[in-house]
RNA sequence: GAGCCGCUAGCUCAGACGGUAGAGCAUCUGACUUUUAAUCAGAGGGUCGGGGGUUCGACUCCCCCGCGGCUCACCA
């Protein structure tokens, strides 16, 4: 009989059926949620649960079963002289992921198990699927935990329902998101929506998706940052403006890197880089708050404080002392020279790039505890201030913990001309940029912009410190896989 | 895009040397009125990721493809 295990729930929705029962009904009555009921602890008083059952410990004509909603699990007592002859023929024709409610008390087994007494017990969803089945032993220690994260991606409603650890990590990324947007809102910022479909994309360097918009018979790109619609925003009088949204990078994918991610980008006027390094201390120490967290966190089996300020190390310096050379100095051969010897395959060849690699290498990937690393230079950051002291520097820092960037921020460049000449440059010296201006952005600087302070924080990566994850895959619900029906 | 590893029942896994597959949980049948990884007895369930090839014979060896994982490359 092939297929059995789908066929047996096909055959008991049928027998359900038979019986004059609903197996879908369109209503259920409130009911408890599973946490208020243990913390109500034992009552004479009949309530209603509701939930999905998850395990079934039959021993005649007594029957234990596990709840579970959202918030919990409970026990189940189910005998058959306190239900009635349908509710126990129903009964028999549940299995495990039925969604189902229940009337009954609540009292105390002589094991010690807060329980409902069931009096009533009544369908509210057949499921069809046979779930994978997690044990929990006495020890704690789980059995046939699923592990196949093919499947664990692709159905992630299987994922959430049988690892409670990815439904918390997920709760904690809606709190985390929430918080940000109440502390910028409570900041007088507004949140606002730009394109995500752009004639031109820019804001910073990466590959596009593309896509042809049919109407209009153009080629559009799905956008790689917010960045340039949110300046243009700040010309308009819109002093303080954030956006929380997905960007798209055509790129690869690993541990850190999704091509479809989610970024808060915010700009405050009158604010600049050391202001953005206050927001960003305030948004983490918050976020963590919110998510539940101490000051002091773990990561990865690292131990983290988000005690603020957090350090502050200047890029240049940082490599220098790490690398023990004046590497800005160095011509481009011998920087590649260094890159081989470290043992760092890339493919860059010019000079910046190479460099930039090395602190990758030598500094960024060790950094462990919240550091802010200024003063980029300015080859790396077109679109920010130059530092009042070095000209070829610039203010701008980007925000380091266990070795992942989290934000990256700069006093915004707002002289117009000079936005343009860098513009021209690097589109010029760019084999895969399109070459293309984005005239409406310098309009917007032309008309004016006030100098300001701009930021962009990856929201993936931040959750995925502050719920000690691995992969960016785990903060994404729905992440990227390879079709499979072609 | 490259290299390596993996893909066996719904889930977790085992299958030395090539002889057409096993276990636990889940499912089904039966027993059991306070169990909790319930227990006991029995049963069903697999075109071993797909397609070729070698062979008398392939889950096993070879090739191609698919999907996943890990590293690397790309990544203001």
């Amino acid at each position: 009989m092939p297929g059995e295990q789908g066929e047996v729930r096909r055959d008991k929705l049928d027998r359900l059926l038979g019986m004059g029962i609903d197996p879908y009904p369109a209503r259920s009555a409130v009911s408890l949620p599973v946490a208020d009921i243990r913390a109500g602890g034992e009552t004479e008083e009949t309530l209603v649960a509701s939930g999905r059952l998850t395990a079934k410990r039959e021993h005649g004509k007594t029957i234990f079963a596990d709840l579970r909603d959202p918030g919990g699990t409970i026990q189940l007592y189910l005998g058959r002289s306190v239900l009635s002859d349908s509710d126990w023929e129903l009964l028999g024709l549940l299995d495990l992921g039925d969604i189902i409610q229940v009337t009954g008390t609540v009292f105390t087994t002589r094991t010690g198990e807060l329980t409902i007494r069931c009096s009533g017990i009544r369908l509210l969803c057949k499921s069809l699927r046979q779930l994978p089945v997690v044990k929990v032993d006495a020890e704690g220690v789980y059995h046939d935990e699923v592990t196949d994260s093919d499947l664990l991606y692709r159905h992630r409603c299987v994922d959430l329902l049988v690892n409670p650890e990815s439904r918390t990590r997920f709760e904690m990324r809606t709190r985390i998101v929430s918080y940000l947007r109440g502390y910028l809102d409570a900041n007088g910022f507004l949140e606002v929506e730009t394109p995500v479909l752009q004639p031109i994309y820019g804001g910073a360097a990466a590959q596009p998706f593309e896509t042809m918009y049919g109407s209009m018979d153009q080629k559009f790109y799905l956008r790689i940052a917010t960045e340039l619609y949110l300046k243009r925003l700040v010309a308009g009088g819109m002093e303080r403006v954030y956006e929380i949204g997905k960007d798209f990078r055509n790129e690869g994918i690993d541990r850190t890197h999704s091509p479809e991610f989610t970024q808060l980008e915010l700009y405050e006027a009158y604010s600049d880089y050391t202001g953005m390094m206050d927001r960003f201390e305030d948004m983490v120490a918050g976020a963590a708050t919110a998510a539940g967290l101490e000051e002091e966190i773990e990561y990865q089996g690292a131990a983290i404080s988000l005690r603020t300020p957090f350090r502050r190390i200047g890029f240049m310096d940082s490599l220098r002392r790490a690398s023990g050379e004046d590497l800005f100095s160095w011509e481009p051969k011998d920087l590649k020279g260094l890159l081989e010897r470290q043992g760092i395959t890339s493919d860059a060849e010019d000079r910046i790039t190479m460099l930039d690699k090395l602190f990758d290498h030598y500094v960024a990937h060790r950094i462990v505890q919240p550091t802010f690393v200024v003063d980029y230079p300015l080859e790396l950051s077109p679109l920010a201030k130059r530092s009042l002291e070095d000209p070829a520097l610039t203010e701008r820092f980007e925000a380091f913990m266990a070795g992942l960037e989290l934000a990256n921020a700069f006093s915004e460049q707002n002289d117009p001309l000079l936005q343009r000449r860098i513009l021209e440059e690097q589109a010029a010296a760019s084999l895969h940029r399109e070459g293309t201006l984005d005239e409406d952005f310098l309009y917007a600087l032309e008309v004016g912009m006030p100098p300001t302070g701009g930021m962009g924080v990856g929201i993936d990566r931040l959750v995925m410190i502050l719920t000690d994850t691995g992969r960016i895959r785990d903060t994404i619900l729905f992440p990227h896989l390879r079709r499979t029906d072609q």
